[in-house]
DNA sequence: CGAAAATGGTTGACACGTTAACTAATTTGC
DNA sequence: GCAAATTAGTTAACGTGTCAACCATTTTCG
């Protein structure tokens, strides 16, 4: 049998890995994993939709999302408005300046996808999805009740 | 076929919700989980070790290593001397107050490693460390090119 | 032998995440 | 209908890692 110890290790490794290859990529673009994966999400996602939903969906902190978003707005890719519907909520929306990018970002990330499965099978790959998600979620039903 | 993406949401949020819950069962010795990682490796490892096999072993940086034991060292758990052999190199080692708590943190860790992998057998278990390993190391390789 | 390269460790700057505490707006429920 | 609770977002403090640059000591090899 493995040693458990490992998985976090692999973990470790993949993370870093991953995102170091991500910031080489995005370099020449003028910016960083955190910056591409809000990007990717929102070109993937459809263009523009409420700050909190990146929050949700992208399992960040508010705070890490804020101020990324913060950079993303100074270098002119993403633009803020309050929801008029709710006064608390912000909107967020790609600009004509991410349009351009747009596929370059997708290109970045998805050679990095098609890197990490290299010679895995679809029936592998599922199987790893699903006991990653099953270990994961052990996890996260333990953390909740120690926070409780 | 499972989206890619969820691999890194799943090992963001394994890596996260492991080291809170090794926090807060830590947090009543006075250690942060950083610190357990290290002494937990040397309490398996054989009380005493060179600082740069730490390290390799635990695959976090000489700066990470080198202040997470200027902590542990502050607080009494580890010494740390000159190797007679090497000049450069220094010996890592448990303390006695370090003896102490050693069982302790080991359920700390055990308990981790157990809650992970509940409902979850030894089949499926070295199926899922093999292929993350391959996937941890397709992305070093690809890395490496990067960086070389 | 001695200069150049390699190795072990530290320091500084910074990336990127977290929690806690806060403001402002909205929703809930007596 | 309004006080209390909830929700969206921000700011501050800090945890934990990275890389780059630097000291000392070996080690290598012309």
């Amino acid at each position: 049998m493995a040693e458990i110890k490992e998985i976090w290790l692999h973990a470790h490794n993949m993370i870093r890995s991953a995102r170091q290859i991500i910031n080489n990529n995005l370099r020449p673009l003028g910016l960083s994993s955190a910056e591409g994966n809000i990007l990717l999400h929102l070109f993937t996602q459809g263009q523009e939709m409420a700050q909190e939903l990146l929050v949700e969906q992208l399992d960040v902190s508010k705070p890490a999302i804020s101020r990324t978003l913060n950079s993303l707005e100074a270098k002119g890719y993403v633009s803020r408005q309050r929801d008029p519907e709710d006064g608390r909520a912000h909107r967020v929306q790609l600009t004509e300046k991410a349009q351009q990018i747009g596929p370059a970002i997708e290109r970045v990330y998805n050679h990095v996808y098609s890197v990490a499965t290299k010679d895995i099978s679809m029936e592998e790959f599922d199987n790893f999805i699903n006991l990653f998600a099953r270990m994961s979620e052990n996890l996260t039903t333990e953390q909740a009740k120690g926070a409780g």
